[in-house]
DNA sequence: TTCTAAAGATCAGCCGGCTGACTAATTCGG
DNA sequence: CCGAATTAGTCAGCCGGCTGATCTTTAGAA
């Protein structure tokens, strides 16, 4: 395995880190996809597309998270009276207590790592280059 | 973006890497999975338990991943005479000269990182500490 | 020897990425 | 002011992870 190219370590150590979570998530209801959104709803409402910006991932994608979302009672959306075609999204109370628990245990069970902010740092200079103008949003 | 847990930073940067890829790789009629088999079947016949484990996979993922493959040509399963569950998998000419095309520009397309073998190191860590037991095998 | 447990492979069904195609609403140019 | 282009959202369908259940075959124990 230490033969393998970097890229395939990287999408092997992400599969078996969301693994590891999805015990955790799932017993307070949640998915990795989901725990996202409440978290980049936490600043406030928002639109889907604004959120699949965020979150880096395809406005269909999104959708379908946002969905799943609304069926568990986490966030709600209303239409946005000054453009129809809007659907804003928003945190509801249940969604906000359930992204506090989830959040506190989120940093706990990544593994330890020696340089974590040197890992921190590669990942995010891969995010920037690899993004290739698809996400010109840099926040 | 720079607040997020390394969890997330670490999925995002393995997806927005593999879409990269996948315009490489969907041209010469491969997937991501698809060339880690033959990547793994280059070594020589193996059976889809074997792969699954060495991929870090479960058997039922690997077992669609191979039949995709097979569909394409790029490898053949032929029932095994002395334990008749077992198929065994094992590369084409086709599925030789596609491996040799994709391994070639499997290393260009990765995005330039500062302390490649730091990062290497990391991703191994993760992936040994955060498979809990569950593929026992090192190698 | 027979009968049960384990192993290899698959099926069904879920989630979360993606693309392509579509509708409804808004914006903008002539 | 009207029609074309753009934008927000969704639907359909694919791939690749996963779990749980099932089937056939092999291995092992009584």
């Amino acid at each position: 395995m230490r033969d393998w190219p970097t890229g395939r370590l990287l999408s092997t150590a992400s599969r078996l880190v969301e693994h590891a979570w999805l015990e955790a998530l799932t017993a307070l209801g949640l998915s990795h996809a989901g725990l996202i959104v409440l978290h980049l709803v936490d600043g406030g409402p928002a639109t889907q597309v604004e959120l699949a910006g965020l979150a880096r991932v395809e406005a269909q994608t999104m959708s379908r998270t946002i969905e799943r979302l609304e069926r568990e009672g986490f966030i709600e959306r209303h239409p946005d009276a000054a453009d129809r075609r809007r659907r804003v999204v928003e945190r509801t109370a249940s969604g906000a207590a359930v992204f506090a628990r989830a959040r506190s245990i989120e940093a706990e069970l990544f593994p330890e790592v020696d340089d974590l902010p040197g890992l921190r740092d590669a990942l995010l200079d891969i995010i920037g280059s690899s993004g290739g103008g698809r996400w010109a949003d840099g926040r």
